[in-house]
DNA sequence: TTTTTTATTGGGAACATTCCCATTTTGTGG
DNA sequence: CCACAAAATGGGAATGTTCCCAATAAAAAA
């Protein structure tokens, strides 16, 4: 079977002439006579001509691609984000690869090597929680190939990140509850590898700071973000004396399932014990009782750093920014305290 | 500043051999000296190598990239078909460009073209609700590409499909309504144009048939799938004298958008109306009260697509075979029946 | 008309790799 | 020790495009 795709030079036959001109017309350079131009584009478009972005990427060196590794995607936060970016990607004439890495370090090792054989012009990270490495990603660095953190970033890589004031979403979440009069609220902390975490657990101790509620370091339960384990953290702060009154999670996932771990204890929400989590997950508006939760601007967090990112890739390599885009979060007060 | 890549000549020199036998170490060929391509694999790894794909595909006509095109993220149900596709595809050695149609048909077929000019080996797909001529992805089997539906199918396609039994699980949705005593039973339906909006109102109109019970196309609202305007007909059903006492939704996001509508007219669900859904989104189970639905096996569906289309990849053109693979369903009972 | 300038077009190298064919080296049996 | 096979290596075309430089054609200036 003949497998022969059609190439600038079958156009060239066909319009009889060379296939410089024929490239001129098809990336519209400006010493293209119009009408060869328009001569050449409606052929190709008649012999159903595709071009070869391979053979353009071995020359040229750019891939007009940008790819985009997240740790998962079952909660609504990240396929937001990627939607946005995609939407943004799409405009600028960028493509776009997604990688998931399923919160393990070696995937996200992997990924990177999908995206370097792929070439991608650029790369959009958020690191899993075990990532503690980053030869994986200084790599992109040493290759000239521009990359941009966004909510989990790294600390020791100095290059473009897209963060919300995880501090201050934490530190008015916890002053939320204070003030609707709860005392001996808990926290379900992240991992202390994700500087996530630790400022989401800064934000939650300063609050208590403020207000003259003394620090009970039994009421902090940092943890791996495995779901499974959650219940188990519940029941355990549920058997505490005296009981929590609120419960400050570290993300929606973790808070919708502490919000069951509740229930099936026997007790109500909100009236024995308050539940805040963070990110405003889609799902979270639908929960009975409906979550509060501190709000990230998802759509903002994945243009922002899609836009950093093409500015980058745009820019020569000794021009390049180093910057920290903290957006503001919001408290969205709904009845589940 | 200097951007030159590594290549298999630069290797070539630094262990003093000529290319073509570095190419075949690396690709670990048969006809090459063990020691020299522990060298060579050694002196690569030292340099940092990275094999260039687009020199690669460019003379094989491969990429080892397969496409997968779905409608939409924000649902749990094709982010998980997406997961299992990428391990099946990375176990196999392929890796995989993700495109979202956003259910449009113009973003489909855009999608289409960057697939194209990506090269991919292979196309998975589940169509928009738009989605009405196939010219788009006729050209893949035109240029040799296959192609493998899941989900949304294309009936005028002769390639092989990965659905559920639609029509027995919406059967089965509604038969369990029936036997928990219901007899006005209405049905929020998808738009026609979709095969299993089709199917489910088939199993729907049949169950109701077997049963005895008279069918009231009053009771039946096919709609776009644009959530916002499920309250309205909600509304308008809850209006309708007698009042139905069930309603089964095409999908689950629509049945929860119904579940939000019923107790927002002032019903208790499943005292007052019972609701069903479809497909059983990680959500579902999480909701008050947590909702029935027909559950369909997301896993082995993104498992069985993705190994039909690397098989479809490793046949010729001549001997690709088309099948229908349907899936079984599963009637999940929880609290909203 | 001739020269100069400008607008178009053509030719061929370059990109990084594979793959076929040719050549060299090594091994084996007579 | 030679002939021959087998194993290992090298050389160069081919892949589909861009881009530089040269060549041609057309237009403007002399």
């Amino acid at each position: 079977m003949k497998r022969h795709q059609v190439t600038i030079i079958d156009i060239a036959k066909a319009v009889n002439m060379s296939k410089s001109t024929v490239s001129r017309a098809l990336t519209n350079h400006k010493s293209v006579n119009e009408t060869t131009k328009q001569k050449v584009l409606e052929i190709a478009e008649k012999m159903d001509y595709q071009r070869n972005m391979h053979a353009i990427s071995l020359i040229t060196h750019k891939t007009n691609t940008i790819g985009i590794i997240v740790p998962e995607f079952l909660s609504s936060y990240f396929p937001q984000i990627i939607m946005e970016a995609q939407e943004v990607a799409t405009k600028a004439g960028y493509n776009m690869v997604i990688c998931q890495s399923n919160e393990t370090y070696e995937t996200e090792v992997a990924n990177t090597k999908v995206m370097l054989a792929n070439q991608v012009d650029g790369l959009l990270i958020s690191i899993t929680k075990e990532t503690k490495n980053f030869d994986h990603l200084k790599i992109f660095q040493r290759k000239g190939i521009p990359i941009v953190f966004f909510n989990r970033v790294c600390d020791e890589m100095n290059v473009p990140k897209v963060i919300v004031d995880d501090y201050d979403g934490a530190f008015r979440a916890v002053e939320h509850l204070i003030k609707k009069g709860r005392k001996r609220i808990a926290h379900i902390a992240g991992p202390p590898s994700l500087l996530i975490s630790n400022k989401r657990l800064n934000g939650y101790k300063a609050a208590l700071r403020k207000y003259n509620i003394p620090l009970d370091e039994d009421l902090i339960i940092p943890y791996d973000l495995n779901l499974d384990k959650v219940k188990i953290y519940v029941n355990h702060l549920l058997n505490l004396q005296p009981r929590p009154d609120a419960i400050f999670a570290v993300n929606d996932p973790t808070a919708i399932e502490t919000i069951l771990a509740v229930k099936k204890y026997g007790l109500k929400v909100p009236k024995d014990i308050s539940i805040v989590g963070f990110s405003n997950d889609y799902i979270s508006g639908l929960l009975e009782p409906a979550l509060t939760t501190v709000s990230q601007p998802v759509k903002e967090i994945g243009r922002v750093a899609t836009q950093l990112l093409i500015d980058q890739i745009k820019r020569d390599v000794n021009e390049w920014k180093s910057m920290i885009r903290v957006l503001k979060t919001e408290l969205i007060i709904r009845k589940s305290s």
